[in-house]
DNA sequence: GGGGTCATGTAATAGGTTACATGATTCT
DNA sequence: AGAATCATGTAACCTATTACATGACCCC
C-alpha cells in the first residue's frame, strides 16, 4: 500500500501502454508479451483484467468504446484519462527516484540458513554459484544477440540491471562459500549442530 | 507456487521457529522481531496466524496444547510434526540450491522508463543515487555495531547481501546517469518526446 | 473436417492485509 | 487512576491466481 490508489506494478505498465494509445486488454497483454516485459514484470492474464478494472474504478482510465467484431467477445477499447495521466507522470518519478525495500526469497533463506548443517549449506551454495552462472551467461548472450538484431540499448536497461544483480550475488556466494570452509567461521552455527540428533 | 503446498516464506521462518522448540504464534511474533526478520522476511501479524494455519492443513505443525493464562486469550501451542521436519529440511535446501526469479521494483520501472524524458530521468537517478548511498552506510553502520556488540558475522550474513545488492544498485545507477547524459545515447527516447506535447 | 492454438473474457478460490476487539501489565 | 503498551486473536475486506467457457482461425 504505497498509499496509492493502485499500486500493483503491472498497472503501471498498463498506464505506459495507454499513454501511446488506447487499447483493449487483449492488445495489451499481447504487445507486453513481444515486448518482454514478462520478465521484468510479473502478472498473467488473469492481474491484467483486474487491474484494469481497479484503474477503471479510481479513474485513471475510462473505457472508450466497445468494439464486437463477428461472434468473438466484445472488446473494451480503454483510454487514459487526464487523471491516469498525471499518476503515470508522477508514479513513474516515484519509482526511479525512491528505493523500494524489497524482500529477495535469499534473503530469507540466508538468515535462516542456520537450519542446515555448514557442509550441507556449502555444497547447495555451490549448485545455486552454478546456476547463477548459466543464468549470468544466458542474460549475456540473449541482450548480445538482441543488440545485434538493432535493438536500441534503452530497450534493455533492465537486462542490464538484472545482470548487475546476478553478477554481485554471484561474487557474494562464493565469498560465503569460502567463508564457511574456514573453519574459524560460525563457531554457534557448527555447535548448535553438534547438539542434535 | 513452488508446487509446495505452501510457499510463503513467512512459514518457512514458522518451520524454522518451531525446529527450535515447540511455541504459540505470538511467541513466533516476538522472536522475529527480536530477531529482525522483519528486514529479510515480509510479514505482519495477521499473516503469521495466517501461514500458521495454512501450516496446520497441510499437517506440517500440530497443536500441542492450549494454555490460557488469567483471562487473557488461549494461546495455542503448536509443533513441527515429521512431515513439517522434513518440509523444513527439502524447503531450505531448495531456497538455498535454486535462485528464484525475483521482480524488484526498479527492473519495472526501468523497463518503463521511456515515458520519462531523458533529461527528468537523470534527475531522478541522480536522487534515488543519494538514497541508495545513504542506504549502505545506514547498512554498514548497523552491521559494524552489532558485531561490536557481540554478534557472530554468521547471523548477519542477510545483512551482508543486502549490501551486495545495494552496492551492485548503485554502481548500476551512477553509470546509468553517466549513460544518458551523453548524447548519442537513446536515439530513439529523445525522438520519440520530441514529437509529444 | 478434426485437432491445436488464438482470442477473449468471467467466475471461483485462495492468499494476504487491515480493521476491530479486549483483557493484562506497566508506567507516571 | 488514567494512559500507554503488550498480549492475543478474529473478522472483513481486498488482491491475485487458477479454472472454466467458447467462438474463430489455421494447419494437415
Amino acid at each position: 500500500m504505497g498509499s496509492r490508489k493502485v499500486s500493483n506494478p503491472l498497472a503501471l505498465a498498463v498506464l505506459a501502454l495507454l499513454f501511446e494509445r488506447p487499447m483493449h486488454p487483449y492488445e495489451m497483454g499481447r504487445l507486453l508479451r513481444e515486448r518482454d516485459k514478462e520478465r521484468s514484470i510479473r502478472y498473467n492474464r488473469g492481474s491484467l483484467y483486474m487491474v484494469v478494472n481497479q484503474l477503471l474504478r479510481a479513474g485513471f482510465v475510462a473505457a472508450q468504446e466497445t468494439v464486437r467484431e463477428g461472434q468473438r467477445p466484445e472488446r473494451t477499447v480503454y483510454a487514459l484519462t487526464d487523471a491516469g495521466h498525471a499518476e503515470l507522470h508522477d508514479w513513474m518519478r516515484a519509482e526511479v527516484s525512491t528505493p523500494h525495500q524489497e524482500f529477495p526469497r535469499f534473503m530469507a533463506a540466508l538468515s535462516l540458513m542456520g537450519v542446515l548443517r555448514p557442509a550441507e549449506a556449502a555444497e547447495l551454495l555451490a549448485t545455486r554459484l552454478a546456476a547463477l552462472t548459466e543464468q549470468v551467461d544466458a542474460v549475456r548472450a540473449e541482450t548480445r544477440a538482441a543488440m545485434e538484431h538493432g535493438l536500441d540499448r534503452v530497450f534493455l536497461m533492465e537486462e542490464e540491471y538484472r545482470l548487475a544483480l546476478l553478477d554481485a550475488e554471484r561474487a557474494f556466494v562464493a565469498n560465503l562459500i569460502e567463508l564457511i570452509k574456514q573453519p574459524d567461521f560460525g563457531q554457534v552455527w557448527h555447535e548448535f549442530h553438534q547438539e542434535r540428533p
